[in-house]
DNA sequence: TATATCGTTTAGAATGTTCTAAACGATGCG
DNA sequence: CGCATCGTTTAGAACATTCTAAACGATATA
């Protein structure tokens, strides 16, 4: 590969050390999604560690989590039989993916939370007073809390439909200069 | 407090400590917003040091991290010189908040991002025809990257929209059985 | 079967982060 | 002033993570 490429290349790698760095995300499988998804030949293990100057063991490690996540694909290279990948490239749908598997899972536990959260209160004998008028305040926090839970239900269902992905996809972007139809090659 | 309802907290304490782990968020912070939101009086310093079993400077940090976020107040309490924050109740414009400048913050970054690498890549004399050949392959990718990063700057504006917000704001969650007019008391 | 070439696993080093205790500076109050 | 009570800052300890090199197991090939 060029000289030129690979600088023009490492510009994109720098960028997306420092997005990982600020959101908290794994450096390793988005330097390692990023080469697979920039090279236009599928890639060997080898390959991906003398692109990206790491271990093995932590492009196998991460290479097979972004597997488990459908960013990246093992394909079949004839006359080979070393393991080769290559990058999904619909980036909004990986990330979509994600976002939403992360979702439902903090929102079901969310709910289970809540509901132990209710009974731990209920299950009070109050006698004082104070006590009573303390317990009700916070039942009502948790009812917001409820409110809440459902509005993100609601929200992630919305993630699910077609409305949005369909909103994604078809929308045409401004300044998109009658070229959508001739790029798909 | 009474200890069914620290009890009934800390189950939140420990959930919102568990998403904080799975997402790689910051634990203080949340469980400082955590108890000033369960909390319906505003709370010193002094009693999230008690309530967290934390040191001092940790909550002097986050709470005013919380403050530049707009998740909580400080409030003026009448006879005491101490300082005193209440949480924002609504949680989803607080998220919101934070996502959208996080989201703008990267695709500011990326759209300088792509100008240096196009740059980068178009300042080569390509006297190979095979490495020029490369070179439209990867400018191809750029982009690509370019749609991406417009649909992004899309996506975002969508988010600052009056629609979302009002869909968030108005609709009316299934199984809410006509109680939502007198629950704003 | 012996050997070479893969990908995987793992112990421990290197690195980052998060927390605390103590020092510090500021401010109110007698 | 001098003391007491705040919130803030910081050096370093405690903790967690990420990475690598090397050992390992599996598989193809001769």
């Amino acid at each position: 590969m060029s000289e030129k490429i690979i600088e023009a290349q490492d510009i994109i790698l720098g960028r997306v050390n420092q997005i990982c760095r600020k959101l908290g995300l794994n450096n390793v499988m988005a330097q390692l999604y990023t080469i697979n998804y920039l090279n236009d030949k599928p890639m060997s293990l080898d390959s991906m560690v003398e692109r990206l100057k790491i271990s093995k063991g932590s492009v196998s490690v991460n290479i097979r989590a972004l597997e488990r996540y459908g960013a990246v694909r093992k394909v079949w290279v004839k006359g080979s039989r070393k393991d080769y990948y290559e990058a999904e490239t619909d980036i909004i749908r990986v990330i979509m993916d994600r976002v939403k598997s992360l979702a439902r899972d903090r929102i079901s536990e969310a709910g289970s939370m809540l509901t132990v959260s209710y009974d731990t209160i209920n299950n009070g004998n109050q006698s004082d007073k104070e006590e009573q008028e303390e317990a009700d305040k916070f039942r009502n926090k948790l009812d917001m809390l409820k409110k809440l839970h459902q509005k993100a239900q609601y929200m992630l269902d919305l993630l699910n439909s077609d409305i949005l992905n369909n909103m994604l996809n078809i929308k045409n972007i401004k300044g998109d200069e009658k070229e959508s139809s001739a790029a798909n090659a």
